[in-house]
RNA sequence: GCCCGGGUGGCGAAACCGGUAGACGCGGGGGACUUAAAAUCCCCUGGGGGCAACCCCAUGUCGGUUCGAGUCCGGCCCCGGGCACCA
C-alpha cells in the first residue's frame, strides 16, 4: 500500500490562467467553451460536408484520405489522433488554397478484435460496436478534424457489406477466388486460420500465440497472378519508400531458372524428371545432390523399395511438425534421409543422390532444389552433416580453383566460375546467363521467376465478419449468391464462441445455413466461412464518395471525380496488409471494367510511431495517452498543435508531458496578441520581413509533412512579434492566424470573427508570401581563415567577393588571424567568405 | 544474413544543394510582479579555459575526400522497422 501520488497536471479550475488579457481575465483564452461553439457552428453551417453539387461537380477535387480506424472499446488511440491530425492539417492547408477538399472518415468495425473484446466482457458485437462507434465519433468531433459526417462508412452495416459480397463474386466470376484444402496457419487461441500476413515471427498478429499448420478447405483470391504488376508498378506511384521498400520485400521477386533433372532410378524402375528452381544456375557443375520438400508428390514414386520404411517414417515426422517450428530461424539442425534414387546433373551427367529435407519447402519454387554445397550455406551444413560431396565451382580468381572449402563461397558478384568445362573463367553473371541458353537450347531449363507471395487466404471461421457468399447444392454444386439476394445478412446469434472444429460457429445454426439453392430450389446450405476484415477495408475509399447508393457499390461519375485518392496518410503497420490488398482489389476492379485506373492511392504517406518518455505506449505498461484527457486539460487546439510538434511527422517522436505546455503557451499569446492588437499607424518593416518568411517557410513546411519545423516556425514569429513592449499591429497578426489554423482550426476560426471577418477562416485563402517584404536588408557574412570562423560581417546582401575580402581584412578581429597573402579565397555569396593559406 | 530508417546539449529536436552546429520547445538557474504561491514577463543555459575581448573541444566510432564535413565516400559499433532454411 502507498500514497497516490497526485496528478502533475494542471485540473480544469486550478489557477492556469494563461492567454489572461492585460486589461483583465474577462476575456481569457477558453479552449474548452470556444472548441464546442465553433465544433456546434461547423456542423450547423455543413463547413465541411460538400453538398451534392459539390461532389458531382467539384472544380478541383481532392480526396483527403485516412485510415479509418477500428473502432475498440478502448476509445480512439493517441496513435490514431497523431495520423488523423498529420492528414487534417494537409487537408485543411488544401482547402485555404481554395481546393475542394474532400475527407471522410468511418469504422472498420468487424473482425476478431471486436469479437474477441466481445466475448471478454460477455456482450454481443451487435450490441457492443454502435456503442464504440458512437464514442468514437463523439472523440473525433471533439478533435477538431474537419470530417464529413453525412458520409461515413461502417463495413458491419449490410449496406456496405453488401458489396463487400458483390467483389467477392466478381473475383469468383473472374477465377480469382477458387477453394482449397492447404496447410494453413491455424492459431489455437482465436481458433481461426490468419492470412501470411497476419503470422508474425510464427505467432498471431493478434493474439501472440504460436501458430499451428492446419489442413482445411479454405477460400484464397489470387494475388499471385499480380504479383508482378504490384511489384512494378512501385516504381512509379508516389508513396513513402519505406513502405514501398516493406511491399517489395514482401513480395519477394527472385529470378532465376527451372532446370529438369531426370531421376535414373525409382521404386519401380521408372523415369521422372524433376524440376528445381535455381537462383544461381552458374553453380549447375558443383550440384552433387538433389533435396524434395517431404511433401513433395514425386516422392513415393521415386523411393527405392530398401529407404521406404525410413523415408515414410521421415515424412511422418516432418508432417507432425507444425510450419512454425519448421520455419523458425534458431535452433533448427537441417535432417533429411536418402530416398535410394538418383538424378542425372544435365551439366555434368553425373549421378547425383536424390534426398529428401525439411529445409526444402514445398510452398516455395518447385519444392525441389539442386544442392550446391560449395556455394549455398544451408547446403553446406547439410553436405557436412552427411557427408556428401562439396565441389568448388566458383573461386576468387583462377590460380584459387582448388582452394579447398571451409565454408561456402556464396558471393554471387565476385568470383570467377572454374571447374566448370566450357565455362571456366567466365564472371558469375556471365556465367548465369550462359549456362541458363546452354540448358535451354538442350530442352532442360528455362529462365524463371518466383515470388514470395502467396495466395490470399481470405476464409475465417469466426462469426463477426461478412458471410461469404455461396451455396453448396448437391446437384448443381458451388453456386455464388445473385446479385439480387445480396446482402447475405450476418443473422443475430447468441452463440458466437468459436470452437476448436476449424468450422465457423454459423455452422451450428441451421435455421439460418439451410437454403434453396438459386439453380435447382432444392435444399442447399450456405457456405458458413466468414471473410476477413482486410477485405472489408481494401475497397472501403471506394465507398466514400457514393454512400447513398444503395443500388452500386460505387457511383462511376463519382468515382471518376474523386478517385484515385489524392492523398493517403497512415501508418506502416499496413504496409504489406491493408495497402497490398487494396491495390489488388483494385487492380482486379479495373480489369472488370469497373473503375479506371489501376493504382488506388496516388500518392501515400507513412507518418511516423509516436512513444511516450522513451518508451512504448501499452496498456500493460499503463502509459498509453488517452486523448481525451489531454483535450480536456489542454484543448484540443493545444494537443494538436503538440501532437505535430514533438518530432518530424514521418518519423515520431517522443510524446512528453511536460512538453505540451509550450504549444499551449504560444496559443495564448497568439490569443492575447491578437486581442490585444493595434490598428492605427503602420506594421513594422524588420517585422513584415520576418513574416513574410514565416508565411514562406510555413506553406513550403506543410506540403512535406514538416509539420514539427512549420510549428517553430511561427513560433519563432511570435517572439518577434512580442519583443519589447509594442503592441502588435493588425496587418502582423492577421496572417499568422491564417497559418496557425490548419493546425489549431478553432483558436483561429475564433480569433478570425474577432478580427471582424464575416466569413469563416477556411474560406479566407492563404496568405500570399512576398520575396521583395522578405528580402534582408543585410546579412551576416561569416569570415572563415583557412576554415575556421574567425569573424562575421554584417554587410549588403549583393556584396562582391572583392569587397568582402577588404571588409574582412579591414576587421581587427579577423586580420590578427591572416599573416601573410592569401594562397586562395573562396567566396559563397550571401554566405561565407574564407581566406585560405595564410 | 539481406533490405530500409536512425544515432546531434539534461530532454524532445533544428540545420536548404557540403558553408555560423544546437533554431523552436521542455526542463534548469537567476530576476521582476505578488503578503505568498500559481500564472505572466525579462535574462542566462553544449563542455572546458580566460578578468576580458576571446580561445580550445564537441554531431556513435575509426579513416578518407574537400578551402570547409552532422551532411559526401569506405570500415566498424549500437538502436528501430521490414524480410528470412525463399533455393
Amino acid at each position: 500500500m502507498g500514497f497516490a501520488m497526485p496528478p502533475t497536471r494542471i485540473a480544469a479550475d486550478s489557477g492556469y490562467t494563461g492567454g489572461m488579457l492585460r486589461d483583465g481575465p474577462r476575456d481569457a483564452y477558453r479552449p474548452a467553451e470556444l472548441e464546442a461553439k465553433w465544433q456546434r457552428l461547423w456542423e450547423e453551417r455543413g463547413t465541411y460536408r460538400p453538398s451534392d453539387t459539390a461532389l458531382r461537380a467539384a472544380a478541383r477535387p481532392f480526396y483527403n484520405l485516412m485510415m479509418f480506424p477500428y473502432p475498440s472499446a478502448e476509445g480512439l488511440h493517441v496513435g490514431n489522433m497523431y495520423a488523423f491530425t498529420g492528414a487534417d492539417i494537409y487537408g485543411r492547408w488544401r482547402r485555404m488554397q481554395s481546393d475542394d477538399v474532400f475527407e471522410p472518415i468511418g469504422f472498420d468495425a468487424f473482425g476478431i478484435h471486436s469479437e474477441n473484446f466481445a466475448l471478454k466482457v460477455g456482450t454481443h458485437p451487435m450490441d457492443l460496436i454502435p456503442k464504440n462507434v458512437a464514442n468514437f465519433t463523439r472523440q473525433l468531433k471533439r478533435s477538431g478534424a474537419m470530417y464529413d459526417w453525412s458520409r461515413t462508412v461502417d463495413t458491419t452495416d449490410p449496406r456496405y457489406y453488401k458489396w463487400t459480397q458483390w467483389i467477392f463474386i466478381q473475383l469468383l466470376n473472374r477465377g480469382l477466388a477458387y477453394k482449397q484444402k492447404a496447410a494453413v496457419n491455424w492459431c489455437p487461441f482465436d481458433k481461426t486460420v490468419l492470412a501470411n500476413e497476419q503470422v508474425i515471427n510464427g505467432a498471431c498478429e493478434r493474439c501472440g500465440t504460436a501458430v499451428e499448420q492446419r489442413f482445411l478447405e479454405q477460400w484464397f483470391f489470387r494475388i499471385t497472378d499480380y504479383a508482378s504488376r504490384l511489384l512494378e508498378n512501385l516504381d512509379w506511384i508516389d508513396w513513402s519508400d519505406s513502405t514501398k521498400n516493406a511491399q517489395r520485400n514482401w513480395i519477394g521477386r527472385s529470378d532465376g531458372a527451372e532446370i529438369v533433372f531426370d531421376a535414373e532410378r525409382g521404386r519401380r524402375n521408372e523415369e521422372a524428371a524433376i524440376p528445381v528452381f535455381t537462383t544461381r544456375a552458374d553453380t549447375i557443375f558443383g550440384a552433387t545432390y538433389l533435396v524434395l520438400a517431404p511433401e513433395h508428390p514425386l516422392v513415393d514414386s521415386l523411393t527405392a523399395e530398401a529407404r521406404r520404411a525410413d523415408v515414410a517414417a521421415y515424412v511422418e515426422r516432418t508432417k507432425r511438425q507444425d510450419l512454425t517450428t519448421r520455419k523458425s530461424v534458431e535452433a533448427r539442425e537441417k535432417t533429411g534421409v536418402f530416398t535410394g534414387a538418383f538424378a542425372r546433373n544435365p551439366a555434368t551427367g553425373d549421378a547425383i543422390p536424390i534426398w529428401i529435407a525439411d529445409y526444402v519447402l514445398m510452398e516455395y519454387g518447385t519444392g525441389a532444389i539442386m544442392a550446391v554445397p560449395g556455394h549455398d550455406e544451408r547446403d553446406f551444413e547439410f553436405a557436412t552433416k552427411y557427408g556428401l560431396p562439396i565441389v568448388r565451382v566458383v573461386a576468387e580468381d583462377e590460380a584459387r580453383a582448388d582452394a579447398p572449402l571451409e565454408a561456402p563461397f556464396t558471393d554471387n558478384e565476385r568470383g570467377v566460375i572454374v571447374h566448370s568445362a566450357q565455362f571456366d573463367g567466365l564472371t558469375v553473371p556471365e556465367a548465369k546467363q550462359r549456362i541458363v541458353a546452354w540448358l535451354e537450347a538442350a530442352g532442360t531449363a528455362k529462365p524463371v521467376v518466383h515470388y514470395r507471395l502467396h495466395d490470399w487466404c481470405i476464409s475465417r471461421q469466426r462469426y463477426w465478419g461478412p458471410p461469404i457468399p455461396i451455396i453448396y447444392c448437391d446437384d448443381c454444386g458451388m453456386q455464388a449468391v445473385p446479385e439480387k439476394d445480396l446482402p447475405v445478412v450476418l443473422p443475430f446469434v447468441k452463440d458466437f464462441r468459436p470452437d476448436d472444429t476449424g468450422i465457423s460457429p454459423l455452422a451450428r445454426h441451421e435455421e439460418w445455413y439451410r437454403v434453396p439453392c438459386p439453380e435447382c430450389g432444392r435444399m442447399g446450405r450456405r457456405e458458413t466461412d466468414v471473410s476477413d476484415t482486410f477485405l472489408d477495408s481494401a475497397w472501403y475509399f471506394l465507398r466514400y464518395p457514393s454512400t447513398e447508393f444503395d443500388d452500386r457499390p460505387f457511383d462511376a461519375a463519382r468515382t471518376r471525380r474523386w478517385l484515385p485518392v489524392t492523398s493517403y496518410i497512415g501508418g506502416n503497420e499496413h504496409a504489406v496488409l491493408h495497402l497490398l490488398y487494396s491495390r489488388f482489389i483494385t487492380m482486379v476492379l479495373n480489369e472488370l471494367g469497373h473503375v479506371d485506373f489501376e493504382e488506388p492511392f496516388k500518392k501515400f504517406r507513412a507518418h511516423g510511431m509516436i512513444i511516450r518518455e522513451g518508451a512504448k505506449m501499452s496498456k500493460s505498461r499503463g502509459n498509453v495517452v488517452v486523448p481525451d484527457e489531454y483535450i480536456r486539460e489542454w484543448g484540443a487546439d493545444a494537443f494538436r498543435t503538440y501532437l505535430m510538434f514533438l518530432g518530424p511527422f514521418e518519423e515520431g517522436g517522443d510524446f512528453r508531458d511536460r512538453s505540451i505546455s509550450g504549444v499551449r503557451r504560444f496559443l495564448d499569446r497568439l490569443w492575447t496578441t491578437v486581442l490585444e492588437r493595434r490598428e492605427d499607424g503602420a506594421a513594422e518593416p524588420q517585422v513584415m520581413r520576418k513574416l513574410h518568411q514565416t508565411i514562406k517557410k510555413v506553406g513550403d513546411d506543410i506540403p512535406r509533412l514538416g509539420y514539427n519545423t512549420a510549428v517553430a516556425a511561427m513560433m519563432e514569429y511570435m517572439n518577434v512579434l512580442r519583443a519589447g513592449e509594442r503592441r502588435a499591429h493588425r496587418t502582423e497578426v492577421e496572417p499568422l492566424v491564417q497559418l496557425v489554423a490548419p493546425f489549431a482550426p478553432h483558436i483561429a476560426e475564433e480569433l478570425w470573427e474577432r478580427l471582424g471577418h464575416d466569413r469563416g477562416i477556411f474560406e479566407s485563402g492563404w496568405p500570399a508570401y512576398d520575396e521583395s517584404l522578405a528580402a534582408e536588408e543585410t546579412i551576416e557574412l561569416v569570415v572563415q581563415v583557412n576554415g575556421k570562423v574567425r569573424g562575421r560581417l554584417h554587410v549588403p546582401p549583393n556584396i562582391t567577393k572583392e569587397e568582402a575580402l577588404a571588409a574582412a581584412l579591414a576587421d581587427e578581429g579577423i586580420r590578427k588571424f591572416v599573416s601573410g597573402e592569401p594562397r586562395k579565397v573562396v567566396f559563397v555569396p550571401g554566405r561565407l567568405i574564407n581566406i585560405v593559406g595564410v
